[in-house]
DNA sequence: CTTCCTTTCAAACACCTGTTTGACACCACG
DNA sequence: CGTGGTGTCAAACAGGTGTTTGAAAGGAAG
């Protein structure tokens, strides 16, 4: 039922009442026992019927080749549309952000079904932009970094509309946000993975002279994990 | 009462229960009602008594002077802390994690009272490692892709110890994620400095061609100098 | 038409919510 | 001792929650 995702996406599973539902939804709240046994099984219906939206815009950035930087920045745009999106083609998306807060035993089947394919794919585009000089879990730490920025215009959109009451932050900002956040996480990848190799080349010569003249910042996460 | 801080901070307002904070507490139901005048009330008691702790740690945090480099590695170790500081202490925090998903009249208190200080000071950092050449808007966008790193260990936690089962998310970790959060930041702000400002000297010449320039810039910067 | 099955509906159920009520105990003060 | 005020308590209240129930309606097959 499309108004039952709709009333799911922005009161959550628990605030959402199945009576709001029906009567929007002009049917009776019984029906809703009798179709799906219950509350929880609508839930799951909704969530699992809701993927379509997603999956068709995994599929687009799957398909998308070409160098690390073009996928990062297909990345960034794909994950803010659907975090941006209005409308009842957005309600996964608002759906995930709730559950993230309010977790209920779909999060775990959405993290496997969804987060986690493009969090590998995301991973393989900062580790290519960043060379081979960087672990695991540097990798796993840019990473986050480069998706706490989408995250952020959904988890603190109320926070950013107090704080800025003229900034706009629907659909049509998505192009502008995405260039930011590509062209910041694209510098800031390739400024570390510079600073890297610097120190690198300069391990050798004893004194590393030149890796103090990057500030102490690049300095001390170039040596930092031990 | 420290215990309704506490289920108001992991519950959230809607979703705690008097009964269930009066239990816990070992007292009556009807006190709450006396005391603060109702639920709503006992809130409004918890959310500005939690501030002490916040406001300590902004009084630190306006209290660092020094480049803007360390001001920022400042700012993001002292709302890392704040965010993932467990126990009663983290109580604000946790509240304002939650006002931010689900709002409640404190919310605009919150903003005005707390957020906003600690947005100008950090936009103050920001604007000045990338210099002068950026608009108030772009510096916006950049205060809160660093701001969001911070915020996406608080509000995404449920996704990312699902996703990396291994990755300890806890007050000891507040050293790593400031120190990657704070590299990444400083790298991509003077990144986008240095490709600004050559575009800028190459404007004369005709073809800017940015693609080629940020990369050059990226390099130069990992070097020292600016 | 009868029969059976599916679907819908209003009502009721049991439970939980925040709030109110009236009684009870405590205690300083006259 | 008496008295008034203060704080606490169990109980009850009114409203909302998910779920169940039993009756009624629709329709296809015999």
């Amino acid at each position: 039922m499309r108004v039952a995702a709709e009333v799911f996406a922005d009161q959550g599973y628990r605030s959402a009442t199945i009576r709001d539902i029906c009567r929007r939804a002009g049917t009776n709240v019984a029906s809703v026992n009798y179709h799906f046994g219950g509350k929880a099984g609508l839930y799951r219906a909704v969530v699992q019927s809701g993927g379509a939206f997603t999956s068709e815009m995994a599929g687009r950035l799957a398909a998308s080749g070409g160098a690390a930087e073009d996928r990062l920045r297909a990345y960034v745009e794909v994950f803010l549309t659907r975090v941006l999106a209005e409308g009842p083609c957005a309600v996964h998306g608002r759906i995930m952000a709730r559950e993230m807060i309010e977790p209920t035993e779909a999060l775990d089947q959405l993290v496997d079904g969804f987060i986690r394919p493009e969090a590998e794919m995301l991973s393989l585009a900062v580790g290519e932009i960043v060379g081979k000089d960087f672990t695991r879990e540097e990798i796993r730490l840019l990473c986050m970094s480069v998706a706490a920025q989408v995250v952020f215009y959904k988890h603190c959109r109320p926070v950013v509309e107090r704080l800025f009451p003229d900034f706009r932050l629907d659909s049509a900002a998505v192009s502008v946000l995405a260039e930011s956040i590509t062209g910041f996480s694209v510098a800031g990848l390739r400024g570390l993975s510079a600073a890297r190799s610097t120190a690198r080349e300069a391990k050798g010569k004893g004194t590393p002279g030149t890796a103090a003249a990057t500030r102490p910042a690049a300095r001390r996460i170039a040596k930092g994990r031990n």
